[in-house]
DNA sequence: TGTACATCAGTGAACGCGCGTTCACTGATGTAC
DNA sequence: TGTACATCAGTGAACGCGCGTTCACTGATGTAC
């Protein structure tokens, strides 16, 4: 009666779950960090020691998180790479899946978002480390792009991690834009989702830009470039 | 002899500026939401009821440090924003401007980046705001800039805040690209300071050169712009 | 200058509390025959 | 199918510890006359 379901394994399986969605709960208002075993066990109706059958310490559940959060991102970076269509549908796809993503995930997001750069470092260093790999991934699909003949491997890293780095400052805006409070209070226009969405569109236009005349300009001024042509640099950009 | 420099107020903002440095110490470690009073007192080697002599609380503390962390950033976009010069140079500028920021007060840029999107949500909502103030503050500049004619008060925010954003995150590069690491070991190439000036720089390059283009583009596909002219969108950027 | 009083930064004992971890346990599930 | 034994997820009592906060205090510094 009480194991109606099955096996033990799937009963461990279930507590193992109920453990970690508990966590992503208790970590909207707080950071690993400060996330107590016996917070998490009291929030699943568990005894604190429970804990142990499952992870050695929280710091070791936070881990865990990130695998979980990160596989659940990635998906969605391969279906924005693989959108096809001109450059502004491709914006807009991408926006709307970032959107869709953090509506449907959102604690995963938030973890990610707070613990990047958190004070947990295996936790930080998992999430970079995945990261990596999807930056790795972003610049392999640019490097078959036409648009990118001629770039250096740098470059093509450089804009990868443009593009990571922008989905998930970009899934951080949409965590903070309520989708329940879609009215304009007074100067909380910043926090629309319509108003998040189309500020995300314009980065990701303008980075297209950037891209589409990287190769434009005369020389490279870095330490390994290696696509550019051209010397000299031309007296663009002037502030007041 | 136990305060030879003067009077008690002196004494009260020394034992204060030791509180905030020696929270920022501890900070290098873990985040606001974790560190303890008494952990601050023990570290400075005063009692701990002395701490509410100065602060509410670790959260008040935490909003000061915010203070304190971006007023010192502040002049930092002050110099980058009135750096004269070709694009080129004032990029390789901007670079070096927050490498030398990071080197002269790391342990202010890791709080501001690990607080950013912290647990204590007065903490993050003071760097919020404080940010949003740089903001403003860039886009008026920009707004000055002949090269910006044309652009709408959205697109110029976006830029400034892909600005700001680029800062921090060149910042939190160059906190993990520790300068005593001239040397490339195997796979850490990524962490060595050239390679993440190189980078940033690169990021900025991309960001000017889109923003020179910006207005070439046909049409502008979001929700509220208004400088650009023509209709339609080329189909530019196909990935594979 | 000297005296009497006020201020207040820092002290130290005490408190109740929740923490992480240990340990021997229970009893349902799984396995061997 | 039935029986005997092994496994192991979850229990609950107990531990020592460091936490934030309270309180009445001390004694150097500051002020009034």
């Amino acid at each position: 009666m009480s194991h109606p379901l099955g096996t033990r394994q799937a009963q461990k399986q279930r507590t193992r779950r109920a453990l970690l969605d508990a966590a992503l709960d208790l970590l909207e208002e707080q950071s690993l960090g400060s996330l107590g075993l016996r917070e998490v066990t009291r929030a699943v109706g568990v005894a604190p020691t429970a804990f142990y059958r499952h992870f050695r310490s929280v710091e070791d559940l936070g881990v865990a998180l990130v695998g979980e959060a990160l596989e659940s991102l990635h998906p969605l970076i391969g279906t924005a790479l693989s959108t096809t269509g001109d450059a502004e549908e491709r914006i807009a796809r991408a926006v709307e899946l970032i959107a869709g993503h953090v509506d449907r995930y959102p604690a995963h997001m938030r973890f990610i978002v707070r613990e990047r750069h958190g004070g947990v470092r295996a936790v930080r260093e998992a999430i970079r480390d995945q990261l990596a790999r999807f930056t790795e991934e972003v610049a392999e699909t640019l490097a078959e792009d036409p648009v990118s003949a001629g770039w250096s491997e740098d470059d093509l890293l450089m804009l990868a991690q443009l593009y990571v780095d922008q989905m998930i400052a970009t899934g951080c805006l949409f965590l903070e834009a309520p989708a329940s409070v879609p009215a304009t209070g007074p100067g909380e226009r910043a926090r629309t989702r319509e108003h998040v969405a189309s500020m995300a569109a314009r980065r990701l236009r303008l980075i297209s830009i950037g891209r589409l005349h990287w190769l434009d300009r005369p020389a490279d001024g870095g330490t390994s470039g290696r696509g550019a042509a051209g010397i000299g640099t031309a007296g663009i950009g002037t502030a007041g």
